[in-house]
Parts: C-alpha cells; sequence; structure tokens
DNA sequence: ATTGCATTTGAACGCTTGTTCATTAATCTG
DNA sequence: CAGATTAATGAACAAGCGTTCAAATGCAAT
C-alpha cells in the first residue's frame, strides 16, 4: 500500500517537524530515531526523507528557525534610554523562551549534536541575539546609568540567568508570567 | 594479547566511571557507545563488563553515588533557629553542587535515560534531599520566622534556583563561590 | 619453574540504526 | 476518463550498537 486513503498532499511535513521537535525535547537527539518519528507522525520511516535530506538536518533546521525566530521578534531599537530598552528586553525575552519550551530547551542542549559546521551557524546567530542586549548595556554604561565594567561577560550572565526561568517557571504555578518578569528585572 | 604490559589490578574500575562520567557528561549518555568508553580507558569493550553488568548499570551507578554523597553531605540538624539552618543549606548546595558540575548535570539531564525502576529509586534519593530543605521551611513558618504557603513548592523553586547556578557560574568568572552565596541568600 | 587466578583480547552474535530505492497507490490536471 | 505527478510503502543495505565468551596473557604465590 502506498498513500494511505485520506492524506493529505502538504500536511506531513509539518508533523514531521512538530514530532521531531516534541521527542528531541522528550528523550535528547541521540535517544530518538527515524523510525520513532515516523511511527509518531503514523507513517514509515522511508517517507521521512520526503521532508528531510537526513537526521542531522532535521535538528538543524529546528534550531535556526527557532534562532530566527527570536532574531527577528526581538526589539532591535537604538533609541530611547538604555533603562527603558533593557527593561524591554527582559521582557521580551521571558516571555518568548516562557511561550516554547521545547524549542528553547533543544536550541540549549542538543548543540553538542550538531555537527562542527551547523554548529558555528547556531553560534552566529545566538552571537548575534546577544549583542543586541551588549549595546543595550554598552550605550547604558557610556550614558552613565549603568555600572558594569566588562558588557560581554554582564549579556552572558544576564542571558544565562534569564534562560533559566525555563528551569523552574511552569504555566499554573505560583507565579504568573507579569509576576515573574518583575522578580528577574529587580535582578537584573 | 591480552593484559598489556605495565597494566595493575584494580585501577580499571575507578577509570571506568570517571570515563563514563565525563563522556555521559560531554556527549549525552545515548551518545556514548560502550566502545567509546573503552577507548577513553583505553582497554577493549568487552573488558568493561568485569566492573559494570551493562551500560544502564554505569549511568544509574553514578546516578545513585552522587545522591547518596549528597544526602551524606548535606546538614540534617532539626535544632537551632530556622533561619540559620536555611543559610547553612543553601549555602552547603551551592558548594556542594559548584564542585561537581558533571555529575549535578547528569543527575538533572539524563533522569530520562534511566529504566524506570532505576528512576524511582533516584527519585526516592532526591525527595529525601528535598524534605530536609522542606523540613527547615515547615519548623521556620511554624516559628514565624518564614512567609510561605506552600512549603512544598518553595522546596522544589528554591532547589531549581539554587542548582540553575551551574548554568552560569563558572570558576574563575567574575563572581567567587562566598560571593554567589550571599547573592542566592538574598534572593531566597 | 609451575600452577592458579585475575584480567583482557578479539571475534562473534543478534539487533537497531540511518538511508536508499523500485514499486504502488492516491490525487491532480486537462 | 486518461495521464502525469506526488507521496508513501516495504524491503534491503552497510554500519554500528550492546553484549557474550573461549582463548590468551600477565601476575602472584608456591
Amino acid at each position: 500500500m502506498a498513500r494511505t486513503t485520506g492524506s493529505h498532499a502538504g500536511i506531513t511535513g509539518p508533523r514531521v517537524r512538530e514530532a521531531a521537535l516534541r521527542l528531541f525535547a522528550q528523550r535528547g537527539y541521540a535517544a530518538v530515531s527515524m523510525r520513532a518519528i515516523a511511527a509518531e507522525v503514523g507513517v514509515q520511516a522511508g517517507a521521512l526523507y520526503n521532508y528531510t535530506p537526513d537526521k542531522q538536518s532535521l535538528l538543524y533546521d529546528l534550531m535556526r528557525t527557532h534562532m530566527e525566530q527570536l532574531l527577528e521578534a526581538a526589539p532591535d531599537n537604538a533609541e530611547g534610554d538604555a533603562v527603558t530598552r533593557l527593561r524591554d528586553f527582559v521582557a521580551f525575552h521571558i516571555g518568548f523562551h516562557a511561550d516554547r519550551p521545547d524549542e528553547v530547551f533543544i536550541a540549549y542542549m542538543e548543540l553538542r549534536n550538531l555537527e562542527p559546521e551547523n554548529f558555528s551557524r547556531i553560534e552566529t546567530l545566538r552571537r548575534r541575539y546577544e549583542d543586541r542586549l551588549e549595546a543595550i548595556l554598552h550605550d547604558g554604561a557610556e550614558q552613565g546609568v549603568f555600572a558594569v565594567q566588562d558588557s560581554k561577560i554582564a549579556t552572558l550572565a544576564i542571558i544565562a540567568m534569564l534562560t533559566g526561568v525555563n528551569t523552574w517557571f511552569r504555566e499554573g504555578g505560583r507565579l504568573s508570567l507579569p509576576e515573574v518578569e518583575t522578580l528577574y528585572w529587580d535582578m537584573v
């Protein structure tokens, strides 16, 4: 049998990516077989290769898409006072990451499973995001409103701290999203 | 050839555990083959089975040992005021975890690769540790020095927050260990 | 020197992995 | 209704996996 009754063209692709995202986040890239992804979609393993050249590209595409959406959505405003820009950045970061737990988890945990070439491509995107925060800190220090000695290190520290929110924040927990934003803003 | 010249009995076992610890932390349990561990030790894959019944036990033993050392070293004092006990607990937790980045990372990340039986054994040890913190919070609330509504949730939140220190704290960074202890103490 | 034990090798096993491809069925086009 | 295209199957592949085990070896004690 080929092409089961009722199957519709064009919807399998997204379903493959969704299944891969969920399984990679749940079990880890190395522990998920192509056959497991196929079973989740309800298809045989061979059919996956209509939608990805190989397993590595599946992981890389998920990470690249995530980073590109992050860059597209992140505030990139060189005007206004640095304090406001920083506050906006913190709020954006927390909200964006809280909405995408699986993507964030993969983008952070599965870096080690990227082939060197793909790894450096993702790192480039990541650095571009960090540079936006660093620009804010740099401008703020120049304006005299921030007391940061090394804005590069401060950037990494703040991002690591903010991203850690996904470790312990769960929808329906004790704290609402705005409360978390406020909490982290105070810490920063 | 069997038993290479110069090999000494009794040192291979620890070297196997060390190699497994490092490789599991670096690449993830599923991505590390027994042959890779053997190569790291300088031995053939078959020799590993003198020191572990199988790969799963290797992971489980690493995690169990870590949790048992944690429980043995953690403060377990039911006397004194709750504030002091909490401060001691926070200091201990941060110090202990900062000393063992690989063990902590594995104990947290590789839970999903434990077989159900091993998983629940580790969870039992973990809960025993959390209970110590919860007892402190509970006593503190009874004494009226803490304002926690649900000490169980507060316990989980505090531990998740504290363990997050490993994400961004690196020896030689901007902050010394005592400074980090103070910072987290204020947050708690 | 010889024996006995502990330790490692190296080959082999059955199974799963990622990936390819000829074949077949369902759908779209006209 | 006929032909072309798209999408999925299912079998096959080489390679790598965890694991086993007889054979070989080095070491300690006699």
